[in-house]
DNA sequence: CGGTTCATGTAATACGTTACATGATTCG
DNA sequence: CGAATCATGTAACGTATTACATGAACCG
């Protein structure tokens, strides 16, 4: 339900296409609310349809820029507001941990260093991203740089977390 | 793809019926993998058609137990060995965070106010939990411990994060 | 004997992924 | 003029949620 608040959010700041949207989601909120192509074109015919969005312009090759509408801006701040935020993750890697019993104690072992291997390796790529941030030419929102400094915690915590847990199998 | 795997890593303990897996996944696994009554028992019919558990005994009001199959193990241990973890998460918590522009300085301090307390209130469940562990009454896996002091972890991050977080809007 | 718990299932709907399909325009 | 990029869409399939539906057995 929340791909189509990820459109209005970002119709909010301007019109785009289907296509600008496309790249917003690749690049700003991958982390966050991935989408597909797919996905995302069905999405913004559904949001027309229901009067939350609008072409206010057509261009070449069959580009079509939406805008948000009045009712679409109602209904994205009442989402921000009213609609209580969903605590559900499901985390296939956690699950595993669940299970380690079943393969050896080196496996398992393994299996936690992947985990804190692969958490450093995003953390650096937050990092860098954060001084591409910072160095100024790129203009991410305040509320942007909170997202990625949630990020960034996260990722320690779990390279810290996959360290400690690896120890405690002996 | 990965309640199937969540059902078979319960079974692969012992054997249990529908109904006992339901209460495993809302104890133990609802934090890591939620799952309805309606997906599982779906779920368990289609492991049972592709011969990765089976039926061992038979009970009153038409219960039925199940117990994994030597393929069901070996399916068990491949994606614990060689599937590599998706890491992917939605967060519709954090895509309200690149929108807080949309509402006022106080609309946004009051939600990430309001994040910080769930996460505190989250906190706290998770603390009375590993109490209960500890005591000895429970006996939660080793492995199980690692995944809760994740979630301790993941959870104290989030508080601090979250402060920190208001304080930057001003 | 009546309410709670045990126990299993189906149907409708929504959301997400992968693959398929097509074509216009720009730029070198 | 050919490759890359821009640009939009559909179809099939898998997974998840909600609601509906039913009934046996246990316990007081």
């Amino acid at each position: 339900m929340s791909l189509r608040h990820g459109l209005l959010g970002l119709l909010a700041e301007g019109p785009a296409s289907g296509y600008d949207l496309l790249k917003s989601f690749e690049l700003s909120l991958a982390n966050v609310w991935p989408a597909t192509q797919s996905q995302l074109y069905t999405e913004l015919n559904k949001l027309a349809g229901s009067g939350l969005i609008e072409v206010v312009a057509e261009g070449a090759r069959g580009r079509k820029e939406y805008g948000i509408t009045e009712s679409g801006l109602a209904e994205l701040r009442h989402w921000m507001t009213e609609v209580p935020p969903q605590q559900v993750h499901r985390s296939d890697m956690l699950l595993r941990v669940f299970f380690l019993s079943q393969i050896t104690g080196e496996g398992a072992r393994s299996y936690l260093r992947h985990l804190g291997e692969v958490a450093a390796k995003g953390l650096e790529e937050l990092e860098s991203m954060r001084e591409f941030v910072d160095s100024g030419t790129e203009n991410l929102s305040v509320y942007g740089r909170l997202a990625l400094e949630y990020g960034l915690r996260l990722h320690r915590t779990q390279v810290e977390w996959a360290q400690w847990a690896e120890e405690q199998i002996r």
